[in-house]
RNA sequence: AGUUUGAUAGUGUAACGGUAGCACCCCAGACUCUGACUCUGUUAGUCUAGGUUCGAAUCCUAGUCAAACUACCA
């Protein structure tokens, strides 16, 4: 029993609706990208609120690229954002494209300039913002404010038709130049722009402006409730306002606080410089808060989506602890990911009383959370891996793992005591010692003892070697973009560290590109999308909590 | 400075005039063939000052602080 969870203030809004009978009833969103870049993990939270609120009110969400900018926007970009979305796990009801309503726009705007609502304006960009006037103080008239409708239609007509150069002339919406909202001082409706679309081609030399575009969009595709960020809010009057010249559907725009999250940057300027000066590989590198790159580090589409729900959605500023999303990706591979052994900072055991040249094989389970995961063969011998950090020479009493005359099980074998070590010239340990209780055999163990605990290991005559690349946060501060200077100087050197040769179990070698296991004791990891069975690649997704890392952190 | 938003434990989010709750984190413990998972318990909060009211996180007034806007980007 699910306890009912309280409405965010969307979902209230909704709710008014339909009980009012808006629309009858009807709800219909729209996630509208630009094609101008990668999607991250706050477009991640729009997508959710936009799919889930239609999914939740039987309604439609609409994918519609808002590609009124031939300058930045690709079709290279068109692809991944549909790709991620997918990914997400989600289905747009149409894919729509801003540009598909280039021609709808222009008839809009001529009707706006017939209602003498709308001029074309000689003036430069430096007049026009010098004329703006300021948030104190009114602005002026531009001198061309006050042309005939004739006049304005025949140079609209002109402008399409390409003869003038790029800034020369643009349309202006007249609205009021002393408005306390500088955003309707004679907003920009279309500038002229001599660029190839990557839809439309050649066809127009003239672009709308996203005010211009993005309700009037909206209201073609009678969408009911437009969910954008909360720096649109002060654009509202002037969706409003085009919405009510043209007399055509009133969808409306409601706001919310985007999610910003600790140890890394959003914004798609800062990300694609990291990108270009090469910070990091690419735009799917694992350290990057892409979709992408949350994809290949092996992040898994629910844990960004249960992330969303838990996080909620609000009007006001934020900073969300970057653990609360580490905490839904284990979560999540919890009960998803198979676990196997895999020793990242190997020294040789020996168990010096078992016999040279045998090997015995164990079934291990492979999801202590899920039965249906089934069992693996682990090979055994004489001879293993372990990890050095497993070993102390001298321990402390709260020690459970290796130590002269400790007791240990070996995951999945024998309980083994430790006689000690073997060191070379420079007093490195090249060798642990111990020998085997042969009826503490798993699964069958009838030595009766209890041990406080549990190491992973790796045959030493059977392992496979695999490249591991641990991932680690990507700046060194929680908020790098308010910090004083560039927020590259915040970049954390050590976020990721390349181990070329790690040995694995033998059961691991099919792992394929994208798969999640959980290395025992060490953290959840996916085979990289470069990885191959002949050269394999994991990316450690996150850490496990580790209470004995804790615990020596305080000492 | 203007306009607009907003302000609840460390973080995120509820409570819609009637017991300030939930999640993450932190801490203590139980369990454990992963020091994981799971389970139990605990710490900790209404920006300030007035007012209305039997009763205010919620309504009113004033203030404080924060963010966004001031592109021929979206």
């Amino acid at each position: 029993m699910s306890e009912e969870r309280s409405l965010n203030f969307l979902e209230e809004i909704i709710e008014q609706d339909i009980a009012a009978g808006t629309h009858n009833g009807r709800v219909h969103t729209r996630f509208p990208p630009e094609p101008n870049g990668y999607l991250h993990i706050g477009h991640a939270t729009s997508i959710c609120l936009n799919f889930g609120l239609a999914k939740k009110y039987n309604g439609k969400c609409n994918l519609r690229f808002d590609d009124t900018n031939p300058t930045t926007e690709e079709t290279e970009y068109v692809e991944n954002i549909k790709n991620d979305i997918k990914w997400l796990g989600f289905q747009w009801d149409n894919e729509f494209y801003a540009s598909d309503y280039f021609d709808k726009l222009y008839e809009f705007a001529t009707l706006l300039i017939s209602k003498g609502l709308a001029y074309v304006d000689d003036s430069t960009a430096e007049e026009i913002a010098a004329t703006k006037g300021s948030t104190t103080t009114p602005g002026t008239n531009s001198p061309y404010r006050s042309r005939t409708i004739e006049e304005n239609l025949h140079l609209f007509t002109e402008m399409r038709a390409g003869k003038y150069k790029d800034g020369e002339k643009t349309l202006r919406a007249k609205v009021d130049m002393a408005h306390p909202n500088l955003l309707l001082r004679d907003p920009l409706m279309y500038r002229i722009k001599h660029e190839h679309h990557h839809r439309t081609g050649n066809k127009w030399c003239i672009y709308p402006m996203y005010d211009f575009a993005h309700g009037q969009s909206d209201s073609i595709e009678e969408i009911t409730h437009s969910i954008c960020t909360l720096e649109f809010i002060h654009h509202r009057p002037l969706y409003n306002w085009f919405i009510e010249q043209l007399g055509i559907f009133p969808s409306r725009q409601y706001e919310f606080a985007r999610r910003n999250l600790t140890y890394t940057v959003m914004s798609k300027r800062k990300l694609l410089q990291l990108v270009n000066e090469k910070h990091v590989t690419g735009w799917d590198d694992p350290r990057m808060p892409t979709i992408s790159g949350m994809r290949r580090r092996g992040y898994p589409p629910e844990a960004l989506r249960t992330f969303s729900d838990t996080i909620g959605i609000a009007k006001r500023e934020n900073i969300v602890d970057i653990g609360m999303l580490e905490f839904c990706v284990r979560e999540q591979l919890n009960k998803k990911a198979n676990r196997v052994m895999a020793v990242l900072d190997p020294v040789r055991l020996i168990v010096t009383n078992y016999p040279e040249g045998v090997t015995e094989v164990f079934h291990a389970e492979n999801n202590p959370e899920d039965q249906s995961a089934g069992t693996r063969e682990v090979p055994f011998s004489r001879e293993l891996w372990i990890e050095r950090e497993d070993f102390m020479e001298e321990a402390p009493k709260k020690f459970f793992r290796l130590a002269p005359g400790n007791k240990v099980r070996l995951k999945n074998a024998y309980i083994v005591t430790c006689d000690g070590c073997v060191k070379d010239e420079s007093g490195t340990i090249t060798e642990i010692h111990c020998t085997y209780l042969p009826e503490s055999k798993s699964g069958n163990d009838t030595s009766g003892l209890t041990v406080k605990g549990t190491i992973h290991w790796v045959s030493i005559q059977h392992a496979k070697t695999a490249e591991v690349r641990l991932y680690d946060r990507l700046f060194r501060v929680e908020d790098p973009s308010n910090e004083d200077g560039d927020f590259k100087d915040y970049i954390n050197p050590d976020s990721v560290q390349t181990l070329p040769s790690v040995f694995i179990e033998p059961a691991m070698a099919k792992t394929m590109p994208g798969q999640s296991v959980q290395f025992m004791r060490k953290g959840y990891f996916c085979a990289d999308t470069d990885s191959t069975p002949d050269r394999l690649i994991f990316n450690r997704t996150v850490t496990l909590k580790d209470a004995w890392a804790k615990e020596q952190k305080r000492n």
